[in-house]
DNA sequence: GCACTGACCGTTTTT
DNA sequence: CGGTCAGTGC
């Protein structure tokens, strides 16, 4: 029976993973340091619930990335073996696609479109920006950036327009508090949220709507929140209000991991637990099977220069080790260069493979020399974030149009499109259709109908918009009963965005590569058809917002592929690799300038950022510094980082260090 | 309506 | 250095 098909637990568990796997009811804290082996207890205490007859739909597991959830996915279906056709698996999402999803059941009762938008960052500038100009804030006194991330540090603290206007101090935040309230205005008359917004209505829905927070909370049995040192205020109130009833919760965390403080990530929340908890069982993980001893050595050195944390020390499983090194450079070209040149003669000599090693960095400008090199070597290498897919102008303008389709009240996306190609709707023109709409606060799309009607419109434009009406409408009736990737297919060439693309780029390679990511927009919503159970260009839309690639079709290739990874220590949580090159470490880099210049807390939060990196190393370890790095053009002299010192447990002698370092790089 | 030019200016991390 | 933006000229 059910029992047959899931594998059984392991024997090599020790006793406190043990112990987390089968304690499967109330609530449960599990404080997991690095490399303890987290994600094996997870998912065998979701397969162990199921075995003790819990409804594997009942059980939701959430964690912070979809790298996280996917991975989650992967081992839990694992464990469960092939199981017949139709049966439920849990169910593990991120906090964000879940939001969604219980959004898209209620968010009516909140007075926004049951067929809400999502918009990403692009559309939050846009929408930024227009607030701005609005109230006539020169882009030199507030950026759109920097009003956003104003926002987005009110939002996260659940503090709303009127809130803000009251607690605002400085003039820049009087400002922005004046202009978050029209930013909000807007999304709200778009009927679109942002990323923030998914959790805060989510929130506000459950403060308003005991009926739909029951509802809500009652479709599970057992909870689990994994990278628990990550949650907001309003992911923590919302986990809380979902598993308040059962107290089936259990959540997962390592304080000394949490790198998203600038985020509203509170380390209080994973502290508080046992208060807001008081019946929890705390089980913790110490013994660490990833790291040589070599290297968690120097990170629990370096941790411990952080004073407010849960005390734990890491016990490595694995003794010895080569002792990490710390390597530098004259300037960042060499850096990058010496660094490529010794892992490809690893590889050259089959000591290692490409996937053995990880190059990583604090900030999204650093890669680029190492791109460079790796490239010059002909060497297979992955880029994760940086400049997205979906961030790309013609992608973005691509699912502009579908945007316009399926979301009639979606102004950004609209202005966007209105005169892409060029359609004889000018800016002019674009001017007082849009005075018309604002001064009867109606969406813009309803206001394109009565063109006729707009005071100093010239009849072409008045016929441009006719014609573009048309062509919108006409699509959208055909997405009703034909597949979505023929629709927008179809759209795309009827408004001949080829032609656009090949006026706007000279270069014939330029024109390849742009007009091959909008026929990659296309492949990817032919994907999705294919594999969601019941696929609408909206759904598709959601899912571009919230994974941000397209990681469904990315899996097999992203696993296959045998590439030296690059990315930020941020999006390095939660893995692995044999070989570790943290790079850049230098003051004003790690820890970055601007946490520096901030008081409180913040260096702490570039310790963990290090500490993060310095875990990720399975065996072998190498920390670089150059001595001078290029900035705006001219180079720089550089500053050992502080975390060098400490690393080394010589935080208190940096003359020791710059002694022993002569080591030639 | 659109392309081109030169001045200006800034540094983080992400769902 | 590289991206953005206002201003200019067709």
């Amino acid at each position: 029976m059910l029992d047959a098909v899931l594998k059984s637990m392991p024997h090599d568990l020790n006793p406190a993973q043990r112990d987390a796997v089968n304690t499967l009811s109330g609530p449960m804290l599990v404080l997991a340091g690095a490399g303890t082996g987290k994600t094996r207890v997870v998912t065998y205490r979701i397969a162990e619930l199921i075995k003790h007859r819990a409804p594997p739909e009942r059980i939701l597991a959430v964690t912070f990335t979809n790298k996280a959830a996917g991975e989650m996915q992967e081992r839990t279906a694992e464990l469960l073996g092939k199981r017949r056709n139709g049966a439920q698996r849990p169910e593990i999402s991120t906090f964000h696609s879940l939001c969604v999803r219980i959004l898209r059941r209620h968010i009516v009762k909140l007075g926004y479109p049951a067929q809400f938008a999502i918009y990403d960052r692009g559309d939050q500038e846009s929408v930024a920006r227009a607030a701005l100009r609005d109230i006539k804030v020169p882009n030199a006194v507030l950026r759109p950036g920097d009003l956003l991330a104003i926002v987005s540090r009110w939002k996260t603290a659940s503090i709303r327009p009127p809130e803000a206007a009251s607690l605002a101090q400085s003039d820049k935040e009087h400002l922005a508090a004046m202009a978050y309230r029209r930013y909000q205005k807007a999304l709200k008359s778009a009927g679109a949220v942002d990323f923030d917004d998914l959790l805060l209505c989510t929130e506000e829905l459950f403060a308003k709507s005991p009926d739909a927070r029951a509802a809500e909370a009652a479709r599970f049995s057992h909870l689990l929140v994994d990278e628990y040192q990550d949650t907001n205020g309003a992911q923590y109130r919302i986990i809380k209000a979902l598993a308040e009833k059962h107290r089936n919760l259990c959540v997962v965390g390592d304080d000394d991991q949490s790198i998203y403080g600038w985020r509203g990530a509170e380390v209080t929340h994973i502290l508080r637990f046992q208060h807001d908890w008081p019946e929890a069982k705390v089980v913790r993980l110490e013994e660490n099977y990833r790291s040589t001893d070599a290297i968690l050595a120097m990170a629990n050195r370096l941790i411990a220069y952080n004073r407010h944390r849960h005390d734990k020390v890491l016990r490595a499983i694995r003794t010895g080790g080569e002792p990490p090194r710390i390597l530098q450079y004259s300037d960042e070209s060499s850096e990058a260069k010496e660094v490529v040149e010794e892992i490809n003669s690893q590889i050259f000599r089959r000591l290692a493979e490409p996937r053995d090693f990880a190059i990583l960095f604090r900030t999204n400008e650093q890669p680029r020399a190492f791109e460079q090199e790796l490239r010059r070597a002909k060497l297979p290498y992955t880029l994760i974030g940086g400049m997205s897919f979906y961030d790309r102008k013609e992608v973005r303008d691509v699912l502009a149009y579908c945007r316009v389709l399926t979301h009639p009240r979606d102004e950004v996306s609209l202005m966007r499109i209105i005169n892409t190609p060029a359609r004889g709707i000018g800016a002019k023109a674009v001017e007082l259709l849009l005075e018309r709409a604002v001064s009867q606060a109606r969406p813009l799309w309803e206001v394109l109908g009565e063109a006729a009607e707009v005071a100093g419109l010239p009849a072409a434009a008045i016929d441009a918009v006719g014609t573009f009406r048309k062509l919108v409408e006409g699509h959208r009736r055909r997405l009703e009963r034909e597949p979505p990737s023929q629709v927008v297919s179809d759209l795309i060439h009827t408004v001949r965005y080829q032609d656009e693309i090949n006026r706007q780029y000279k270069e014939p390679a330029d024109q390849l590569a742009r007009w091959s990511s909008v026929e990659e927009v296309v492949n990817a919503l032919a994907g999705y058809q294919q594999r969601a159970k019941s696929p609408t260009l909206a759904g598709f839309l959601d899912d571009v917002a919230l994974a941000g690639r397209d990681e469904q079709d990315d899996k097999e290739s992203k696993l296959a592929r045998n590439a030296i990874v690059l990315m930020t220590l941020h999006s390095a949580k939660g893995l692995e690799y044999s070989q570790v090159y943290l790079v850049g470490m230098e003051e004003g880099l790690l820890p970055h300038s601007r946490s520096v210049a901030a008081e409180g807390s913040a260096i702490d939060e570039e310790r963990r950022l290090c500490y993060v990196g310095v875990t990720r190393a399975k065996d072998k370890l190498t920390l670089t510094l150059s001595l001078s790095r290029n900035k705006w053009g001219k180079p720089r002299d550089t500053t050992p980082s502080r975390f060098l010192f400490e690393l080394l447990g010589k935080a208190d002698n940096p003359e020791a260090l710059r002694k022993k370092k002569q080591r030639p790089a």
